[in-house]
DNA sequence: GAACTATATTCCTAAGAAGGAATACAGATA
DNA sequence: TATCTGTATTCCTTCTTAGGAATATAGTTC
């Protein structure tokens, strides 16, 4: 994976919120959604963006998609990603996504690994 | 300085390649042409982007203009820096532009201290 | 002050990206 | 099969960017 491709990735500020958030593990978009409050079409054609370029894998579960961070992430991946956690709890924007999310943990049924289907999501 | 301008600043080859070069101390427009093979234009604009975004200082010398990184910059800045840098290590085009620069050195008049004027550069 | 050197800026064109509205699609449920 | 839910894609418009050619500018040297 080329260097300017992850800088690509993380130049925009959407995505940037979505690649914080998936640094506590895997999401849905209705997740994505209700944490960043944006409408459905922004989200999927940014994870769209993110998943064309290989930052991101998706797997379906019932009627949701799922995503998180690449299973095997090169090394240039995981150093940035592991900057961008770093720089973004300095700031208020992703801290409060995060403990958005915390919130929705609570009140979703965990997704990752049970979930098959029926439950809603959000 | 907001983390999505910083990756604005990284999502571009030549500017990716600028500030590597950076990381080893000030240096002048033609010291950047000579090593990085590009037309003067192509350097001097993507200086002025980085420049106008406050990830490099200039400084003018006679005839020359020497840019370098932020005398102080940012945390946000400095981690990513370092993980430019970093990444960059791993890369044959980023090591050979260090290894170019190197030869340079030896060529050139040192430029950051001393360089008054009169000296021709490149 | 004329010529020269190093660098910046302007003008233009082509390409890419972001955002929204509308629509398509896949799987689940009734 | 019809309908519903979650998500993706298409179409369109607007904005930003990159790159090159030509030109401008500031400082230097003769």
């Amino acid at each position: 994976m080329e260097l300017v491709k992850i800088y690509e990735c993380l130049c925009d500020a959407t995505r940037l919120r979505l690649l914080n958030l998936l640094g506590q593990g895997p999401l849905c978009v209705c997740h994505f959604q209700e944490i960043l409050g944006e409408p459905q079409v922004k989200i999927s054609k940014h994870l769209a963006y993110l998943r064309i370029r290989g930052l991101v894998e998706v797997e379906r579960q019932g009627n949701w998609m799922i995503y998180g961070l690449p299973a095997k992430p090169t090394r240039e991946l995981k150093k940035n990603l592991a900057c961008l956690q770093d720089c973004a709890k300095e700031n208020a924007i992703y801290r409060r996504d995060l403990a958005r999310l915390k919130k929705l943990d609570l009140a979703c049924a965990p997704l990752a690994p049970a979930g098959k289907s029926g439950a809603k999501c959000c």
